[in-house]
RNA sequence: GGGCCUGUGGCUUAGCCCGGAUAGAGCGCCGGGCUUCUAACCCGGAUACCGGGGGUUCGAAUCCCCCCAGGCCCGCCA
């Protein structure tokens, strides 16, 4: 209803004032909605601002009565608050099922995310770009667009060929019940020391790219291998983030069904082109001084001519092609927009985030330095059991680490997506195991208690009848959860949606402690048992948004 | 050297794009609350010259300029 009432409030303001833009905004403490137009008429209708907005408020009372809207001047300020009848709506739509689904967008999105290099096993900085991606695309399904999600993979870099010749000289055998990804890390690392050590191995290094590259089948063959291992990995740590992939595309497809050939003989015919030792695109006109180089002076072709090979493929089967990179690729992400509007072609938006580091520095892979995605999780797991099972000791052990899987992925989720992605941030074990406030674990939490007073209500009818400051301001903020998702989509802004249900959560909470519901009687009973369920689903969808199980008890 | 990002109570952070009404919140600290719908909870208290300096404006955490500090980028790597 949010997104409806404040349409309106927009309609007849505008009428009222012939302004464009009437500065509406979020009215805090004072209202629903505020507008602060006064202070610009001011100047043109020469009187005093408050004046203006006695004039409006008495103008407008009259035509916003009908929708429930009153709206008073505050001095300068023009406050709008919403009446019972829009409460009433509101509960009443935030009961349905998939509540928050905005009508089926007409556009297609493509969105790629965490497309880490396949050398090693995800750590705890490649996550924060599958949580925010994730988040995204959850977000964009629920706002009514299909969406496929994509992991690009590096199939064919000099990372991985040194990976495949320490496959092949370094003898090392995966260790018992270890981790595919974990055992190439292993052969990576080594491999990395043993180039260190033996500068001249990295001719024999050269010789298997320029290998894969002229599509030479045992090559190809040892390529793929490794790479593929290395992703089952993978997909199991995305598994348990519940952060998963419709589609792996392989970077080296680009090259072998001729696309990125063919890519690069239309940039060959723009006068941007240059072809002097290397074959490279000048792209000063979009302010990028560097030369952007797509093909090597031996011939070979680098990663950005099969990526834009890629981005041109996307872009033909989506209408909005999202991408979330870490902020290391802003200038290869502005070189590949600008070399793909040049062409014509769909031009990605970009989702930069900020690095992960480590209180010692930043993480490498190939120095072994880092925490990784599976040791967070089996570590934030095992926390999560002895908090089960000191709160729970009567359930089953099965069920007990049910739930602690549940509890360690809203934990490790929530604390990735809550901050701001151009924020760069430590990673901490203190706040990573946090299961309290500012958590998911304590948005899993009201959930949970909402789902158990429902479930012991027993029969009760729907009434949507709100009076005291805890069921308003609850009631008020369901009803934003659909203009949260239109914003979070819109804006690209996926920590909106973690800020909002700490929020909700925040609400239910102070709810459920000063209105009692089961041992309220009549329609006081019904109406908060009406709220508590319109609570529960509207916590559960915004739950599943951010890719967190909403349990019924926990 | 140039470009981009960040700088908000002791710590983590929202708000900044789109300027307005006392700058929200969590952790930590101090003090309260479980015979009552799950205390992973709730209530109260102390703590902020919004990095510094100029400017624009009736009004600046928010816009502009300069400076300081930290991070990232400036490859025939990916």
């Amino acid at each position: 209803m949010f997104l409806e009432a404040r349409a309106r409030v927009e309609a007849i303001l505008r009428e009222a004032t012939g302004e464009e833009d009437v500065l509406l905004a979020d009215g805090g403490d004072h209202a629903d909605l505020a507008s602060t137009v006064a202070f610009g008429l001011a100047r043109k209708r020469r009187q005093a601002p408050a004046r203006i907005a006695q004039d409006l408020a008495t103008d407008l009372a009259g035509r916003l009565e009908p929708d429930g809207i009153a709206v008073a001047a505050t001095g300068p300020y023009l406050n709008f608050t919403f009446g019972p009848a829009y409460l009433a709506a509101s509960v009443r739509a935030a009961l349905a099922p998939g509540y928050g689904a905005l009508p089926p967008g007409t556009g297609r999105v493509v969105l790629e995310h965490t497309s880490a290099n396949p050398n090693g096993p995800l750590h705890v900085g490649h996550i924060r770009n599958s949580v925010i991606g994730d988040t995204l695309a959850r977000a964009f399904r629920k706002a009514g667009y299909p969406t496929e999600v994509q992991y690009y993979v590096n199939d064919m870099g000099r990372q991985i060929a040194i990976v495949v010749w320490g496959m092949d000289h370094l003898g090392l055998e995966p260790g018992e019940g270890e981790k595919p990804d974990h055992y190439t890390a292993r052969v990576y690392v080594a491999a990395n020391r043993r180039l260190e050590a033996e500068p001249e191995i990295t001719a024999e290094v050269d010789a298997l790219m320029r290998q894969v590259e002229a599509l030479d089948p045992a090559t190809v063959k040892k390529f793929r291998e490794a790479v593929a291992s290395c992703l089952d990995g993978f997909r199991s740590t995305l598994a348990d983030l519940a952060a998963p992939h419709d589609r792996f595309v392989h970077e080296s497809d680009f090259l072998r069904i001729g696309d990125m050939e063919r890519l690069l003989a239309r940039f060959e015919r723009r006068p941007e082109a240059h072809r002097d030792e290397v074959f490279w695109i000048d792209l000063s006109a979009h302010g990028i001084e560097n030369r952007y180089v797509l093909r090597r002076s031996d011939g070979t072709s680098v990663y950005a001519a099969r990526d834009l090979a890629y981005h041109v493929w996307k872009g033909r089967n989506a209408d909005r092609v999202i991408d979330v990179l870490g902020a290391d690729h802003k200038l290869i992400g502005a070189s590949l927009q600008a070399a793909l509007r040049m062409l014509g072609e769909v031009a990605p938006e970009i989702v930069f985030f900020e690095f992960v580091s480590l209180p010692e520095g930043s993480m490498s892979t190939r120095a072994g330095k880092f925490v990784s995605s599976d040791d967070l999780i089996a570590e934030t797991r095992r926390r999560a059991l002895e908090e089960v099972t000191a709160r729970r000791p009567e359930l089953s052990r099965e069920e007990r680490e049910a739930i602690a899987r549940s509890v360690a992925r809203a934990a490790i989720r929530y604390d990735i997506v809550r901050v701001s992605p151009e924020k760069a941030t430590v990673f901490d074990w203190t706040t990573a195991l946090d299961f309290e406030r500012q958590s998911g674990p304590y948005v899993q939490y009201a959930h949970a208690r909402a789902c158990s007073i429902l479930a012991k209500a027993g029969a009760w009818s729907e009434a949507f009848e709100y009076g005291s400051p805890h069921e308003v301001a609850l009631a008020k903020q369901i009803a934003r959860f659909p203009a949260l998702v239109q914003q979070v989509v819109g804006e690209l802004r996926p920590h909106l949606l973690a800020t909002y249900a700490r929020e909700l959560a925040d609400l239910f909470n102070t709810f459920y402690h000063f209105e009692p519901v089961l041992r309220a009687a009549g329609t006081t009973r019904d109406s908060r048992l009406t709220l508590v369920r319109a609570a529960q689903n509207t916590l559960g969808e915004a739950l599943e948004t951010l890719g967190i199980d909403a349990l019924a008890s926990m």
